[in-house]
DNA sequence: AAAACGATACACT
DNA sequence: GTGTATCGTTTTT
């Protein structure tokens, strides 16, 4: 770990951390790699006639728009990630492997089409619901450790598409929470993104957080059986 | 065919 | 108790 191999982002001011400050459209039209781990700490919110879960975010990762082969906006708008383009603030919500929704918070100014993937955090209210719908979650540590069991925790699905997280009446909503130390935020990584810009530490987590999901290597999984045709 | 994943079945400690 | 491999299922390329 040699002091030229620290990565961007690794040590975030207190004073510039989003956490514990009010969090405007301005403080997402940055650079994603700038505002990611600034949202470490921060609070997401969704209410519905449940009720309201609240999760404290632990792990994130950034996605730099048409320039990241890791990007869902790499080869440009399509319908599914036409939110990407949109302003900042808004949530990203996509359905992946057949079953899961993942969300993402919007970064830039228009057309910059970088966002933030919500990879975990901690529940810190509605315990009881987010606990109800995850049933399979044996902790409630469990209850949003990962991308696909954050939004399953929260109840989001296709329908939040699009929300402005910044507008206080809004149904899902990003709020301050409390600072966090800035020696705490670690950086790695992305999970599960090969090809170019794999290497590339773009994941930030908060360190020693029993929320944060497992690293997992971006290998294809292997295809079994003779009609893969392919050792 | 591969993907920004999670639940389950096992192996092992 | 933990770690690792397998597979479900739809969208996009």
């Amino acid at each position: 770990m040699r002091p030229t191999a620290t990565p961007r982002g690794a040590a975030v001011p207190a004073e510039r951390h989003a956490a514990g400050r009010r969090l405007t459209r301005r403080f997402f039209d940055r650079p994603v790699l700038e505002v990611a781990p600034e949202l470490l700490g921060c609070i997401v919110a969704r209410t519905s006639p449940e009720g309201t879960v609240s999760v404290r975010l632990t792990e994130v990762e950034a996605y730099d728009g048409e320039n990241d082969p890791g990007s869902h906006a790499f080869r440009g708008a399509t319908p599914r990630n036409e939110v990407m383009f949109g302003p900042s603030g808004h949530i990203y919500v996509y359905f992946t492997y057949g079953m899961h929704w993942c969300m993402n918070v919007v970064c830039g100014p228009p057309g910059q089409a970088s966002a933030v993937l919500l990879r975990a955090g901690e529940v810190v209210a509605g315990e009881q619901l987010a606990q109800a719908r995850r049933p399979s979650a044996r902790s409630p540590r469990e209850l949003a450790r990962g991308p696909a069991r954050l939004t399953s925790a929260l109840g989001v699905d296709r329908a939040d598409n699009g929300a402005d997280a910044l507008d206080p009446r809004s149904p899902l909503r990003l709020l301050p929470g409390i600072a966090v130390a800035p020696d705490q935020v670690r950086t790695g990584p992305r999970v599960g993104v090969a090809g170019a810009g794999a290497s590339t530490p773009w994941r930030f987590w908060l360190d020693g957080e029993p929320t944060v999901s497992a690293y997992r290597p971006a290998i294809p999984r292997r295809r079994g059986g003779a009609t893969s045709g392919r050792l």
